[in-house]
DNA sequence: TTGATTGAGGACTATTCTAGTCCTATTTAA
DNA sequence: TTAAATAGGACTAGAATAGTCCTCAATCAA
């Protein structure tokens, strides 16, 4: 299974229900309680994503997080990158330093198409695409040879 | 990161090697002393890419493996999915029995679209890309919206 | 001004998963 | 019959992940 973390599964769980109300702050412990999700892991989740600028943070009493942007400019990518590092799945693909299997492993530059593939496909999901389920998006086409530089 | 094990990445490194001399039968001693990676390993993976259909084995002395089919043929999805099984990022995407969030869940359905677009993506890079840097494989166009059913 | 509330940051632990090894059985060529 | 090779599965050590907890900082309201 190309795994994805459960605290990423998590994350998409909280920004949906924070999805369905945008203007409204929400306090960590409310999120816990409509997720359902233990409150220290939801904290740390929350802590992740305002880090990357995905969530907007108030301190203090009334304190409590908001999206930083609508749903529909929030990429799935976005998400992912926040709680996983990188979007890449081979150590090769972030830094080919270092890569002992140098003598038999002339593909290295090749992982990055796959890499690039795959974000793209990412980047064209967004939040407002997951709390829609019967809404077909926007055509999103993705020519894999514009992705060869 | 969207993590690919260790043993997909030298999967690749072996699959890459065997595509430059599809005629020939390697054995796992020789592909082991040809890429570096170790042989118990190497033979793990090997018997993993036979289950699934990507590679052929002749047992006895002068046995080996070679590609079940030409490099054209096998992509990158079949050799993911035969290390570790279906291409799928989140527990739910299997199966969505038994989800302690259902409350909170409720776009489970919705990790189907992204699945799918992760899938098709790497359904459409072959191993054939992978050993031919330069070239610029046949346009693939990827049409979100034929995502859903 | 002070106390209550809420997030920030980081340390820590237990559990799960992965990588890697090894052993025994089976098959086939010479 | 023997040597060479794969098949299948058990096992172990190490790394990564999930989850918890503690202390500090900021803000609001009485």
């Amino acid at each position: 299974m190309l795994r994805l973390s459960k605290l990423t599964d998590y994350a998409t769980v909280i920004l949906s229900f924070m999805a369905k109300d945008t203007i409204k702050i929400h306090a960590a412990m409310e999120i816990a309680a409509v997720t359902g999700i233990a409150l220290p892991t939801v904290s740390k989740i929350l802590k992740l994503l305002v880090n990357a600028k995905v969530l907007i943070s108030t301190r203090g009493a009334k304190g409590g997080y908001v999206l930083a942007r609508i749903p529909e400019e929030i990429s799935i990518a976005a998400v992912i990158s926040a709680l996983e590092g990188p979007i890449a799945l081979t150590e090769c693909s972030i830094s080919h330093q270092g890569c002992e299997q140098a003598s038999g492993c002339d593909i290295g530059g090749n992982w990055s198409l796959i890499n690039q593939t795959i974000h793209n496909a990412l980047e064209s999901v967004t939040l407002a695409d997951l709390i829609r389920p019967a809404v077909v998006p926007e055509e999103v086409m993705i020519p894999v040879s514009s992705l060869y530089r």
